[in-house]
DNA sequence: CACCAGGCAAGTA
DNA sequence: TACTTGCATGGT
């Protein structure tokens, strides 16, 4: 072989930093993910699953407005009350108990005090966050990342969706597939990670829709 | 009317 | 391991 090659080189590599740097270029600081506590992130990624974001705000409003974002309050509070207050995010009745079974795991694990969770290692974390039922992959990742600042790369169907369309994986590649891959190619920045997965989902959803076909504003259509 | 949205668990083959 | 199905509201 004539040339050197670091590590991230070849053709992915360079594609993915091409695919980061043209959405920064184009969105800039997302500041993503906003709320007022990590808590707060717990909450809205388990609303969130295949749920559009507006709908997920409206149930933690009402979480809010009644006092109740606080995973003492969920865990002591009535399911039915909570999967009422929760019930625009829909999947209502099962969020309930998944909302439980996360509160149940952030009391046992810190007593109510996530930052406590920060120095933990994050393999073990992510371990023990699989394990609580209705947190899959992407639930603990963007716990992981949005709420601890942990450097974990969400996967989610944007994520698939776009990399895919640019050749980057298969129509079929596993969570753990896409997630290696970007973990491949980038550094362990949670900053970097986080406002990767945050492009990808604000240009899915903008220009790489299911149907609508590839979008002539999309700030990745010189990208092969 | 049909289709989609920042998934997951449980069941089947 | 690799599908399939149930879960449910609100927007386009």
């Amino acid at each position: 072989m004539a040339g050197i090659k670091r590590k991230s080189a070849g053709k992915q590599g360079l594609k993915l930093r091409k695919i980061y740097n043209l959405l920064d270029g184009h969105f800039g600081d997302l500041g993503w993910w906003p709320a007022g506590s990590d808590f707060e992130v717990i909450v809205g990624s388990i609303l969130t699953q295949n749920t559009a974001w507006s709908n997920v705000e409206k149930a933690i409003t009402a979480l809010k407005r009644e006092g109740l974002l606080e995973p003492d309050k969920i865990l002591r509070m009535d399911t039915g009350r909570l999967s009422r207050l929760i019930r625009p995010a829909g999947y209502y009745r099962i969020k309930a108990l998944r909302l439980k079974e996360i509160s149940r795991f952030v009391m046992a694990e810190c007593e109510g005090k996530m930052r406590r969770l920060r120095a933990r290692n994050t393999e073990k974390l992510r371990e023990s966050l699989l394990a609580v039922k209705g947190v899959g992959p992407e639930t603990a990742d963007s716990i992981l990342v949005y709420a601890l600042e942990k450097p974990v790369f969400v996967v989610d169907a944007y994520t698939k969706r776009i990399f895919s369309r640019h050749g980057l994986i298969q129509g079929n590649a596993s969570y753990d597939e896409v997630q290696s891959l970007v973990r491949g190619h980038f550094p362990p920045d949670s900053r970097i990670l986080n406002q990767f997965h945050a492009f990808l989902v604000e240009t899915g959803k903008r220009f790489c829709r299911k149907k609508a076909g590839l979008c002539e504003k999309c700030p990745l259509r010189h990208v092969s």
